[in-house]
DNA sequence: ATATAACGTCACTAAGTGGTGACAAAATTA
DNA sequence: TAATTTTGTCACCACTTAGTGACGTTATAT
């Protein structure tokens, strides 16, 4: 079913006050007024700010449809490339964050606990959850792989929250471009100290 | 110099607001009641809602006083037990902010990015910095300490942050006290791969 | 053409927001 | 005792919030 055009200027207009003031000023009377229409459309297309809220975010939770891809690519592995791939799958993760203001604002309103995106953040661990089990295939079983690899995204979302604001964790500047490059560094020597304690 | 007995009421009352309805419900009207006084008096000692929460916040962040003492012990540190200690240091703040909703409701105030914060979060990086200059003399200067470090400290404050709501992050369930375990467990394992680059 | 449903506008409510000026009581000071 | 400063109360401001009911307008189907 197609979306009318009320529905998109709405939906358009989250992006637009969630990208300028972020998810705390967000409100019927604000993303009305944005939209060029009456608060009253929010109740009636989506039941309320909540309903509307749901739809965008499907519509920006990178997480949920990127991973498909991925898994795609990790069930054509081979032994000799996955090390690769994990790699590629994590910079791509941090950069694709890093240049979505959209996505943090995302993250830090689920962190803030509005449970109307609860749906959401459990579709995408379903996802992930099938990622990391195609992903197992190639590595030990003794090894505590999922949480090696929920450490990495984890640190990847905080520090991009987190540098966006305050620029500097321990010492380091992240508003340098080099920060990033000794976080992807070091990243890559976390994924070979996963594989490599798997003796591949 | 002392707080007066009306100070005290208003600082309480925000630990109370926020212990119970987070940050986002922080408002003067509601402090005011809380505390059973005027929300002129916010105005008058704090001059402002911004100026009571900084001084709240001041009282209430761990890593501030905390790194202190930590510093005393690294300096006190000797090749065979500096591992153990950094490895007690992650624990220690790990715990601490497993159990402390009033810190995790601060951390989650300062990604949603109220400048407000800006001085204790450089004050926090501050003190962050020197332990990690005191860490940094038993350590390899060619591997990129800080950033080992600046990745796990970020992973436990998001996965604390994060499955305080939703539980699960890649498979693994955090409401389970076992996963905690595990958790420590590899941290526990980076610390070492940390310190065997480094030949110790 | 007419009935029906969808789409949209407007005015309104009740409650809450941050913030201020006027004023009274109490404690300190001279 | 008299003057002054501190501490606190109260009423009020203009504005924003979420949410609703009543009313037109437009398009679609019969």
């Amino acid at each position: 079913m197609e979306l009318k055009e009320t529905e998109k200027r709405l939906l358009e207009a989250v992006s637009h006050i969630v990208e300028n003031d972020g998810f705390t000023k967000i409100g019927v009377n604000r993303i009305a007024n944005q939209a060029g229409c009456d608060k009253v459309l929010i109740y009636r297309y989506f039941g309320g700010l909540d309903g509307l809220l749901v739809e965008w975010a499907k519509r920006h939770d990178y997480y949920s449809f990127a991973y498909s891809e991925f898994i795609d690519t990790i069930k054509r592995a081979k032994d000799g490339n996955i090390k690769q791939i994990v790699k590629d799958v994590f910079m791509c993760q941090l950069n694709y964050l890093k240049d979505n203001v959209l996505m943090q604002e995302l993250l830090v309103w689920e962190l803030s606990g509005h449970s109307s995106f609860k749906g959401i953040i459990e579709e995408r661990e379903r996802i992930g959850y099938k990622l990391q089990e195609e992903l197992n295939k190639f590595l030990d079983r003794d090894s505590d792989n999922n949480m090696s690899i929920a450490i990495i995204i984890s640190a990847i979302n905080y520090i991009v929250l987190f540098t966006r604001q305050y620029h500097k964790i321990n010492g380091i500047d992240f508003s340098n471009p080099e920060a990033w490059e000794r976080m992807e560094a070091m990243i890559s020597k976390y994924v070979d100290f996963i594989f490599d304690n798997n003796n591949l």
